[in-house]
DNA sequence: TGCCGTCCGTGCGCCGGCGCACAGACGGCC
DNA sequence: GGCCGTCTGTGCGCCGGCGCACGGACGGCA
């Protein structure tokens, strides 16, 4: 278990909660590095205008530092998170093993929507795993825009509906499909949040995420590689073949962006 | 495969959703049966006393048969459930496998909570697992009283919170526990809501339920029966040191129940 | 240019669970 | 009492993944 714990202490070290005031350096404003239009956030767009302006209003553009933790179960989290760029890790810790991954969140989600529920705790560990941007709101400042905002109310309630398939589908898959299959899987839904064909990962960390060991990932990688559908060399991976990775996945992938879709737009 | 087969045909001749009417035969009212007083579901008793009333005026008792599919995914199921004896198991299907629950419904929750967010489409399979009662309201109606009763609305929110961190647990315990340790929880969780310490169930349908072989399951039972645990025969099984149950199983079941306890009540 | 830390690949024994098959046991029914 | 369907137990070969260990390769840095 040598090669977890050389992990989980790097996420140690990673600043926690209490620190990240400092560390989520605030921005001029959050814009998107390839076109240098101000990136957006799809919850923060599908709101009528003056929600929108009324919310960005309170909005702070941060930096998401790679694998800083944005909250912790059973900690009432001080902020809320839309990215803009870069995504985060929705991590299920349990007892006699690392965690594993069960959601990501990108630009299509936010962090803290179990606000709209009316619970503070956040149910999981949120691990930034692609750096980027994001919007970030004081808890209290966000409650103050969701008493104002039916339409935020109403979409952010499709979005846990949204949730609730990812984790169901999760389940599943991390009971019968293979690994392959699972980082396939992974791979894409990755690729849709960052924004890129490429993006920094080590196969330990891909280790951590699927929840199995490192040579596993290093076997289904040479596989997908042969296969042409992907290309990588210390820790920079690259998405060749879009079509391929996307017929090697499990349907989890589809179907929870079939879930996505049908609600929210 | 076979065995699995034989279980979804036998799941296949049973009352689908839309004969459920005819089946689902209105009781009287919902008594317990042990008891001979009127039996109660948890999220209904904690309703302020005129938001109860108004429900339960709507609310027609019905059995809940054994087997019976209450609602599938990607279906406007076109009632709720608040189960009073009796329970529902959430199973999620997935490609190349038969499915695996993932979540549980008895007398402490409801089926169709995601109405409460403006959800028609019910996420998963609920399969009745535990014969026993219900009340059941229309889709039309429910929503109604929900418009009416901020309270239910609280309540229900608080409710799928609990349901996301136990869909979120299911993951990682698919994942990394052992049989014996899901067996353990599995049947804990079953005495919680049966009420009772014996129930009808076969290593088959275990075997279903946790996405195992059901040699497995008769393994891991061998084994706790050694230990004094449980004892079983032909299908009815009675859980005999409710102590040793808990140490044998993994922590997702106490962290399932915390979850719910810092919540709901 | 040489060193060292990080990252990736391979080999090996092991184990939990799978798929399949068959046998025994219990219980209801004729 | 005898039959048959259902439920439970056992055996066997197999496979995916685990834990561990080591070796090689790339890249940054002095």
């Amino acid at each position: 278990m040598r090669w977890q714990t050389v992990f989980l202490d790097r996420v140690a070290q990673t600043p926690t909660v209490a620190e990240l005031d400092e560390l989520l350096v605030p921005q001029e404003s959050a814009h998107d590095i390839e076109t240098g239009l101000p990136a957006e956030n799809h919850l923060i767009q599908l709101l009528p205008r003056k929600d929108r302006q009324r919310l960005l209003a309170v909005c702070k553009p941060v930096e998401l530092a790679l694998a800083a933790v944005l909250c912790e179960p059973d900690k009432a989290s001080r902020h809320v998170y839309f990215p803009t760029q870069g995504f985060v890790s929705l991590v299920a810790m349990t007892e006699g093993s690392p965690g594993v991954e069960v959601g990501m969140i990108g630009r299509e989600g936010m962090l803290g929507a179990q606000l709209a529920l009316g619970v503070d705790t956040a149910p999981l560990h949120a691990v930034v795993q692609g750096a980027g941007t994001a919007w970030r709101i004081a808890r209290v400042a966000f409650r103050r825009e969701l008493a104002l905002s039916p339409t935020l109310r109403r979409e952010l309630n499709r979005y846990i509906a949204v949730l609730m398939v990812q984790l169901a589908t999760s389940a599943a898959c991390l009971r019968f499909h293979l690994i392959g299959a699972r980082l396939a899987r992974w791979l894409l839904m990755s690729q849709d949040r960052a924004h890129s064909d490429s993006f920094h990962v080590t196969h330990e960390f891909l280790a951590y995420m699927l929840g199995v060991r490192r040579v596993g990932i290093t076997g289904a990688a040479i596989a997908l590689q042969w296969q042409g559908l992907i290309a990588y060399r210390r820790g920079e991976l690259t998405v060749l073949d879009r079509g391929g990775l996307e017929r090697a996945a499990c349907a989890c992938y589809a179907h929870d962006r079939r879930a996505y879709a049908d609600q929210l737009h």
